[in-house]
RNA sequence: GCGAAAGUGGCGGAACUGGCAGACGCGCUGGAUUUAGGAUCCAGUGGGAUUACCCAUGGGGGUUCAAGUCCCCCCUUUCGCACCA
């Protein structure tokens, strides 16, 4: 009987031991085989280690480079750590430890559950954003941008989170209002910050999503989050006072049908346009405006509340008077903080006039009906005939949005505009643990870079890191009392550090040399490595990471530091793992950790079990139980290799059903993995475990069964690298599977010769046939006819269509 | 409110361009082996009906010889955007 046991653990270890000693994962620069870089988004260590959300996302992306790699690609997988930020400064506060300690023990921890994991990573290219060694060229990335006229300070009203006390861009804040790192309502403040001017780059970050093979709802995201708009800006002056109202709009066609205009609550305008009688009210607008918080404030289902200013507008193409309002339905930070408001074709506008009973004037007239002021119930918001204005009525409105623009450009009344939503990236930050922005402030030079070879600025180490609500810095004399490099004089330091985004904005640059240390990256090999080949890591970063990643890209591409302006040409995103159907959270108390299961079941389990989960691009639910499912097929293969590999037999016969499957497991399984459908490519395997285990009930052709086994290894090794490695070992190999090639299919093979079909009388199927593939329809039909139990259906009856659909299907209608 | 994706056995999920729905696995049932097993092997497993029949892919219509797949309406869930002028 059956004792071979399968002992992960033992197993596991020898082997990625063996793999570290003989170099099998070392990267080789001067290999001939076409480059495929694989990356992975790389983790921040914070206290919470290695969880299963990571595992999710590099052992899958592991199995993938090792498919390439079998492929025949020299495949670069590195991995590193985003160690500046938040979470490690967190959790080192709470911890009351240093964060260059406690980030120092995670990632020493990390590392260990990394190499746990059997990944192909090569150790020597590993990276650690907090290391002088690299944050000195986070530091010459800002300077780039410095140079190039891309960053700036200004005051402006920002996001403030009182929890981590420090400002937040506004990708960083959620849809909910809240920080995207602790959940805490972020309020605005107005701070002198710095900014990169990402907004200059809206056009090219839109046009080159045309160019990338990206999902497409992260594309959208990023297309929404810039938020181009076209239309015009157009100046409406003020009655009896020296002011002009300029709106941005994107429906100039509609400028005869402006009967009022808002302003923003909070726009210094405001002050100006009150009239002595409104005074009262405006002002307590206002400060009912400030009081209510931002999200319920834009909220679609908010009901519009608003107050007139006392001042009027003339509408600039004909004249009319028409009111100014307050309304906090106007964003300030939108455009120009002020609209023209027209009723009768703007839901929002509509609400708003019908609410303070403002008059709505129809311009644009429907195709085949007509509309009253009286009887609409909402904007008419589509094109149409231009009525009530002037001279252009019965011009087509979209023709007249062109038209008008001209006119006002003619007039000197208004221009085309192109708006965006994008706002430019905030990246100062009142924290310690960051990269220093490397500017000085002197008092008589005002703002001076710091010379590229001073960099690094160095954090100090002895600071007092807990939050104040000001920079730590600000308050370490040794680290801001500083020479001015231009005149000498006493200048102090900028005491902020960057968004931890500007790290991982340039990282896969630094991977190919990651040591080098007189310049960010080795142009040299980037040119040869880049762009990257498949990026991997979770949708969360869509306007995060992944937009600010591709701007700084191509601001390094203008300056001519690289060849290319897109850094990932392909990308994916993997789901995420559910249990009991919910998303695992500690409150919830169904958390997985993964330690426990690589304990018990090793990590080839493990991993392949979350593969075969579900589709890699949904996730999956985790089942305590399923997980067996798993672990007993890599112990039916290990015992299927330990007991018959070598087994004596004396059939001459190869079986070539056997032999089919074994064809029809490689076509499969290769076309699965491409396309990241791990879980059907592990089912096909099993299909032919399955079938092996059939063929060994009968007598074994020795010379054959091997073959088939040797073919097999290679196939299951990316998913199961340990136990094959062990396995290819046991059939006498000495060097490794992963030094073998992917092995080829014969498409004539799987050719069947005889094949079954079905047959339907009415689209019921009543019978199956067998028949030679690829005979003629006739012969076929003939075939069918003849059937006993199509028979008893058609006998006496009248064929009305026989059809035929080539070696799959025939339905009869009767 | 707008936009996108999805809804299939007791469960996780297959089904690539319309062509035998439920691959593969979990669980369950029965059997074999075993001192015993939560190990292994074999068989069965969508629902109903006493035998080649009927019903089944969220619900309702439709197109087609043929629909999980295409079209229309509705319901539910998840995600994204939320007065961006």
């Amino acid at each position: 009987m059956d004792n071979t046991v399968y002992n992960p653990t033992e197993i596991e270890k020898k082997w990625r031991d063996w793999w570290e000693q003989n170099g099998i994962y070392k990267f080789d620069k001067k290999s001939k085989k076409p480059k495929f870089y694989n990356l992975v988004m790389f983790s921040y260590p914070s206290g919470n280690k290695l969880h299963i959300g990571h595992w999710y996302n590099y052992g899958p992306a592991d199995t993938f480079a090792r498919y390439k790699r079998l492929k025949g690609f020299n495949v670069f997988e590195p991995m590193g750590f985003d160690a500046f930020g938040l979470p490690a400064e967190n959790y080192a506060i709470k911890h009351g430890i240093h964060p260059a300690i406690s980030t120092k023990k995670n990632i020493e921890y990390m590392e260990k559950q990394l190499k746990a994991i059997g990944a192909m990573y090569d150790w020597d290219y590993e990276i650690d954003t907090s290391d002088p060694k690299y944050y000195k060229w986070t530091q010459w990335v800002f300077l780039k941008m410095y140079e190039r006229g891309l960053a700036y300070q200004k005051e402006a009203p920002v996001n403030w989170c009182p929890h981590c006390q420090t400002v937040l861009a506004n990708e960083q804040v959620t849809a909910e209002g809240e920080c995207e790192r602790c959940g805490t309502k972020v309020i605005k403040r107005n701070l002198k910050q710095w900014f990169f001017k990402i907004t200059d780059y809206a056009d090219r970050l839109l046009e080159g999503l045309d160019r990338i093979n990206w999902p497409e709802k992260t594309k959208i995201m990023q297309r929404n989050w810039i938020g181009r708009s076209e239309g015009a800006m157009i100046e409406f002056p003020v009655k009896d006072k020296d002011l002009k109202l300029t709106v941005f709009t994107t429906r100039p066609d509609t400028i005869f049908g402006v009967t009022y205009c808002v302003v923003a609550p909070e726009h210094p305008i405001v002050k100006e346009l009150t009239t002595e009688s409104q005074s009262e009210e405006v002002r307590k607008y206002i400060e009912k405006t400030l009081r209510e918080n931002e999200i319920e404030r834009q909220s679609t289902e908010h009901e519009k509340t608003g107050v007139f200013t006392g001042s009027y507008a003339v509408n600039p193409v004909n004249g009319e008077d028409i009111p100014i309002w307050i309304s906090d339905y106007v964003i300030a930070s939108y455009g120009t903080g002020m609209v023209m408001a027209v009723p009768a074709h703007d839901t929002r506008d509509f609400a708003f006039a019908k609410k303070f009973n403002l008059p709505i004037k129809i311009v644009i007239k429907p195709e085949n009906s007509s509309l009253s002021p009286e009887e609409m119930e909402d904007a008419y918001t589509e094109s149409g005939k231009m009525v009530n204005s002037g001279d252009f009525n019965g011009m087509e409105s979209e023709e007249f949005k062109n038209k008008i623009i001209e006119y006002f450009e003619n007039k000197g009344i208004g221009k085309r505009h192109i708006n965006y939503r994008l706002r430019d990236w905030l990246i100062s930050r009142q924290r310690y643990w960051g990269a220093p922005i490397p500017v000085i402030h002197c008092p008589k030079c005002g703002t001076v870079p710091v010379p590229v070879e001073d960099l690094p600025v160095r954090l100090p180490e002895n600071v007092d890191f807990n939050p104040k609500g000001k920079s730590p810095l600000a308050s370490v004399p040794e680290f801001m009392n500083v020479k001015c490099p231009v005149c000498g004089g006493d200048a102090k330091r900028d005491p902020d550090t960057m968004d931890t985004f500007v790290c991982s904005s340039w990282y896969y640059l630094r991977y190919p040399d990651p040591h080098i240390d007189n310049y960010p990256f080795n142009k040299e090999m980037v040119d040869k490595l880049l762009p990257v080949d498949q990026y991997i890591g979770g949708a969360e970063h869509a306007t995060m990471h992944l937009l600010y990643a591709r701007f700084v890209t191509k601001m390094l591409y203008d300056a001519g530091e690289i060849r290319f302006d897109e850094p990932f040409i392909n990308l994916f995103h993997q789901g995420t793992i559910t249990r009991n159907g919910a998303k695992m959270s500690k409150s919830r108390g169904n958390v997985v950790n993964p330690d426990d299961f690589v304990e018990t079941y090793g990590s080839d389990t493990f991993r392949m079990y979350m593969m075969f989960m579900g589709s890699y691009e949904e996730g999956g639910d985790w089942d305590d139980k399923g997980i067996n499912g798993i672990h007993r097929f890599l112990a039916r293969i290990y015992r299927l290799y330990k007991n018959y590999y070598f087994k004596d037999g004396t059939s001459r016969e190869k079986s070539l059903s056997l032999n089919k499957r074994l064809h029809y497991t490689i076509k499969n399984v290769e076309n699965d993995t491409e396309r990241f459908s791990f879980n059907t490519a592990i089912a096909r395997m099993m299909e032919f475990v399955n079938d092996t285990y059939d063929y060994i009930k009968g007598d074994i052709n020795p010379q054959f069964f091997k073959e088939i086994l040797d073919q097999f290894l290679i196939i299951l090794s990316p998913y199961a690298p340990h136990l094959s490695e062990e396995l290819w070992h046991f059939t006498g190999r000495e060097s490794s599977v992963f030094d073998e090639k992917w092995p080829k299919y014969d498409e004539n093979i799987l050719k069947e010769r005889e094949i079954t079909i079905a047959v339907q009388i009415n689209g019921k199927v009543r019978a199956t046939v067998k028949i030679e593939a690829d005979t003629n329809d006739e012969s076929v039909k003939s075939t069918v006819l003849q059937n006993n139990r199509v028979k008893q259906y058609t006998e006496g009856k009248n064929i009305k269509k026989f059809i035929y659909i080539k070696n799959k299907i025939v339905n009869i209608v009767i």
